[in-house]
DNA sequence: ATGATTTTACTTTTT
DNA sequence: GTAAAATCAT
């Protein structure tokens, strides 16, 4: 058998189809469970089997647990169909390789080489900063949503130069813009959305930088194209109109994440883009039973202007949905852990199980009922081990040890541990500028003898750690810091509970583990590792293995399985959100995650909604989400629980 | 500068 | 209802 003939082995028609395509420009459709990342990693394999060099070929993704799952998998097939090649493609995230290219170019656009990246926590103080020193008001620019049409403003390539502000409101807008970019080249460091619009900025200034990356990835692929946002589309058109060997592949109907900039018109509209482009739909599904595939495709119907696309699936009928309606979300949760009961005496495991929600609060009452009854459970997503507190003041030290004028960074570990150093202080060191230890120094010569010592002996520490940097590893210099701040009783003697501080202390250890890797890195270790800690946000270990089962939003499962769903708070407000209701698109899209929610469910799919609940403290009335109305009665088993189960340990459950 | 008290706000979030 | 942020005493 040749080396092609065993990688299209087990393909079924169209994904074989879409593996053997020509050069060219190619759209793949590819619908929930039809093998999208199947066809993706055997193109890749095929284009190696086809003698294109590897290092040819750029694959990108949205997820560092993407990018890795493609280069396990291309590997893994290029060694069974015993191909020995060298090397392997170049695969990252968007941000990884816009990374790359700034890493390369920075002089040429004015940042040098040893900026550092602000995560989104940092910009929201670092906004919140610029609001306040250009006197706007607080109200009508919310960190959040400013910084949001600030990133919106970057992925559609629009410099505070080129902004053309209308009525007031977008004047200030513009000034707080423009601040906020030159405060972030004044600290030499760049935000998320810089890491792929600058290199779009870069590209389009210098035609001769883009031709050599166009000469270099003579083949380019795209993973959940249907998520790509403005910028990101562009880099991605840029790069291939160098070969115009383009090979896209999403899913339209699973376009979730348009509050991100997601711009869903770059799938719609890619034969515009590419009038000669290929166009594949995979169309058959292999996980789920018709039944759930059925609702799954009743909802989504009623979107307006998706591909037209037709799923099917030799799978069985299944059982019906069960729609149950609880009393409130106290039995509703109870419900499903007796269901869970029932089925972990069947032939499931708790792993197999999966609860969905559309927002994190919603899993408290939840997890109350889990913990009654004793039943494993892990959560996906809420507070990341990236954005925890602990881990956030050691990565600001050793940011601030990489890049001295790091603002931010200096302002988060100023006063940590406590050392008497407030608000007023740093920003009379922060408005000195520059280099930010020397800069505690100065502030140290003058003032009270008693605020002189204390901003002496910080100034000292950060030398001390600066110092450090050139004879130790990346985790040496993380032992070093917890020795010499005493950040251990730091944690210690915070108004915290013991516990918690133990699990502070293991997070810190956590992060050592980390910085292992870096041991042997030399020189370039600290930031190389501060770059891993910066794009890989998701480092919690998937440890979760073990006999649980899984809670998280419906975006959290995007791309998953499970054999037995349950989506619980099917609710108009809740789900649909009532902030989504009345724009149209919004409400698509609401939809959307709907379809991707219900088509994560392979066997058995359970949803569920309240009569009454609680929100944020206040009873209220709940209907049945309209999504639910879209799904055919006789795909549907509606049931109403016993609720005398329900009042017998609730007594305060009246009005 | 810091600890206590009140006010406020609150969808989702691959990087 | 909660948790973070703003405000108020010390």
């Amino acid at each position: 058998m040749s080396h092609t003939e065993s990688i299209l082995e087990g393909l079924n028609e169209k994904q074989r189809e879409a593996v053997t395509l020509d050069s060219g420009a190619a759209l793949v459709i590819s619908g929930p469970g039809s093998g999208k990342t199947r066809a993706l990693t055997h193109r890749i394999a095929y284009l190696i089997a086809s003698s294109v060099r590897p290092s040819d070929i750029l694959a990108v993704t949205f997820t560092n647990k993407a990018a890795g799952e493609i280069k396990e998998r291309v590997s893994h097939l290029l060694r069974s169909a015993g191909l020995a090649v060298k090397g392997l493609p170049t695969m990252g995230t968007f941000h990884a390789i816009g990374l790359r290219v700034l890493r390369v170019h920075g002089q040429e656009i004015g940042i040098g080489k040893n900026f550092s990246i602000l995560d989104s926590a940092d910009q929201q103080a670092l906004i919140k900063r610029v609001v306040a020193d250009n006197g706007a008001d607080i109200q009508r620019f919310k960190p959040g949503p400013t910084l949001g049409k600030i990133a919106k403003l970057k992925t559609e390539l629009v410099l505070p130069d080129a902004f053309v502000p209308k009525g007031g409101y977008e004047e200030m807008l513009a000034r707080l813009y423009r601040d906020y970019q030159s405060r972030l080249s004044a600290m030499n460091v760049v935000d998320f959305g810089d890491l792929i619009s600058l290199p779009v900025h870069l590209f389009r200034n210098r035609p001769d930088i883009l031709r050599g990356y166009q000469e270099r990835w003579q083949h380019i692929l795209v993973d959940e194209y249907q998520d790509t946002s403005h910028d990101q589309y562009t880099l991605v058109n840029l790069l291939a109109k160098g070969r115009g060997n383009l090979f896209c592949i999403g899913d339209d109907a699973q376009s979730i994440y348009q509050f991100r900039q997601a711009d869903i018109r770059n799938i719609l509209n890619f034969q515009r883009d590419w009038p000669d482009a290929k166009i594949i739909l995979l169309e058959q599904n292999y996980r789920s039973t018709k039944t759930i595939l059925a609702a799954a495709q009743a909802v989504i119907a009623h979107n307006t202007g998706q591909f037209p696309k037709d799923l099917w699936t030799e799978n069985p009928d299944g059982d019906a949905v069960v729609v149950t309606e609880a009393f409130n979300e106290r039995t509703e949760a109870r419900d499903i852990v007796r269901r869970l009961e029932e089925l972990k005496g069947d032939r499931y495991a708790l792993s197999d199980c999966a609860i969905l929600y559309r927002t994190h609060a919603q899993s408290r009452a939840m997890e109350e009922a889990l913990v009654q009854a004793g039943m494993p459970y892990r959560i996906v997503g809420g507070l990341r081990f990236y954005e925890r507190r602990e881990v956030k003041d050691i990565l600001a030290y050793l940011r601030l040890m990489q890049n001295p004028t790091d603002l931010v960074s200096f302002e988060r570990v100023a006063n940590v541990p406590k050392r008497g150093i407030g608000p007023a202080t740093v920003s009379t060191i922060v408005s000195l500028g520059g280099d930010l230890i020397e800069a505690t120094r100065r502030a140290g010569s003058g003032g009270t003898p008693r605020s002189q010592a204390k901003l002496q002996s910080l100034a000292d520490l950060l030398r001390g750690l600066r110092e450090a940097r050139t004879d130790k590893s990346v985790r040496g210099m993380i032992a070093h810091i917890v020795a010499r701040t005493g950040y251990r009783e730091y944690l210690k003697t915070m108004k915290d509970t013991m516990e918690n501080a133990e699990e502070r202390l293991e997070n810190v250890r956590e992060l050592l583990t980390v910085a292992r890797k870096y041991d042997d890195a030399g020189p370039d270790g600290l930031q190389r590792f501060l770059e891993e800690v910066a794009l890989v946000q998701d480092a919690d270990t998937l440890a979760g293995t073990e006999r649980a089962a899984t809670l998280m939003t419906m975006h959290a499962a995007k791309g998953l399985e499970y054999p037995v769903v349950f989506i619980i708070g099917m609710e108009e407000g809740l789900f649909p959100h009532s902030r989504t209701t009345y724009a149209p698109q919004e409400m698509e899209e609401e939809r959307r995650l709907c379809y991707v929610a219900v088509t994560r469910a392979k066997e058995h799919l359970y949803v569920s909604y309240a009569k009454w609940r609680n929100i944020y403290g206040s009873r209220h009335a709940g209907l049945p989400s309209r999504f639910l109305d879209e799904m055919p009665d006789a795909l549907l088993a509606r049931r109403v629980p016993d609720e005398e189960a329900a009042f017998e340990d609730d007594t305060i459950t009246y009005e």
